[in-house]
DNA sequence: TAATAATCGGAACAATGTTCCGTTTAATGT
DNA sequence: ACATTAAACGGAACATTGTTCCGATTATTA
């Protein structure tokens, strides 16, 4: 009973594990669209949102549904996933796109909002369900190194001190926009820059 | 659709509110017996325990719990008020039988064993059920004043350091024992400890 | 274009919260 | 004691939702 998630068998890194018949074109599209349909329906009505209606919105059956996430929780684990690797991959576009500060600064902002969204899945995640076992690791092997190499290359450009654990700043802001009843978004937004310049501080220091 | 939980009509303060008839001898025994078996399912099975297995068990049928308890949540937090009179009233009855330090140190210890058995309803807590949402400050109105009492007492006996705010260590200790994963019970005793050595330490100053 | 195996859709099943209502019974007044 | 009556009882029936099944459909391949 144990999750199996239907790897896509065509990935950017096409392994080919010798597939006698690739996988149908409708086959993938109906992922992506019930992926996307999850999505969506999720962040409107919940993580208890029933299968059919995201069945229906993704204007699929709902056996076409269970045959690629043998249960609900694989679904909402397979969401959880997809927006990691959205996080993730931003991360890399913006260090790209921006000066190293600028980028570690846009790119914790970001991960504030994917952590705001997820606040459904925080209560599911313990509730001892297999189906998110893997899920703490994945989420750590994805950002931490992002964020390692954010920081490292504001570090060098001398924008940011030394010596920060990835993790650990992934924690922080974990728990300080989790702490944050009240007026939401913009309590977190504020506290963040306040650890943003936490991290600018001694920034000259070798 | 608010909760509105029958309350016994005759309590030991027994306000006697114009009711042209008291409440039905076998009322009283089902809601006893309705509330003693949703403790014992609860702890044995869980609180996503069905309604019917514990209708059953108290030998009733779902319609008589359902008019006692509109919703099942109903049911959960009439059990958890219960549960947190249960250990106020172990407070009292500390006090009276043991010296103040003794009495604080059991009572402490009551409490974390409270903590560790409502570990399921932490998550239905923060759940947005409408039935859970006076359950934070009935616990704060009922758990406060005892340890506040209890506190004032070791103080008094001079086994204790004054200022300490009762709210707070509820709280420090509630933290403490839900971040204990590991050996769980054995893990939150020794921090248990250590807290009081530290409410002992300083206890002569003034 | 025919063969075929994967995929699809949605009816059907199971579990569970909740409501309904005919039947039973405890309380009350005589 | 007994009749009256309002309250309470029990459990069948309903609604919702996760999950399974299987005949019909269709993309792929040769």
């Amino acid at each position: 009973m144990e999750a199996c998630f239907p790897v896509r068998r065509e990935d950017e890194s096409r392994t080919e594990i010798r597939p006698k018949r690739r996988m149908r074109a409708d086959a993938v599209r109906n992922e992506d669209a019930v992926i996307e349909a999850a999505k969506a329906v999720f962040t409107s009505s919940g993580v208890d949102a029933p299968v059919r209606e995201i069945a229906a919105r993704a204007g699929v059956g709902v056996g076409t549904l269970y045959r690629r996430f043998p249960s609900r929780s694989d679904l909402v684990a397979a969401v959880f996933r997809h927006e990691v690797d959205a996080c993730a991959a931003e991360g890399k576009l913006l260090a790209a796109k921006y000066p190293p500060d600028e980028a570690l600064e846009h790119w914790l902002l970001r991960y504030t909002e994917f952590l705001t969204t997820k606040k459904g899945l925080a209560a599911a995640l313990h509730s001892g369900d297999p189906a998110f076992d893997a899920l703490p690791d994945y989420f750590r092997a994805n950002f931490e190194p992002v964020l390692a190499s954010l920081l490292e290359a504001a570090a060098m450009a001398g924008e940011v001190r030394k010596g920060i654990e990835p993790y650990d700043l992934l924690r922080a802001i974990g728990n300080l926009s989790s702490a944050s009843g009240e007026d939401g978004p913009a309590h977190v937004k504020r506290m963040l820059s306040l650890l943003i310049d936490g991290l600018r501080y001694q920034r000259e220091r070798d």
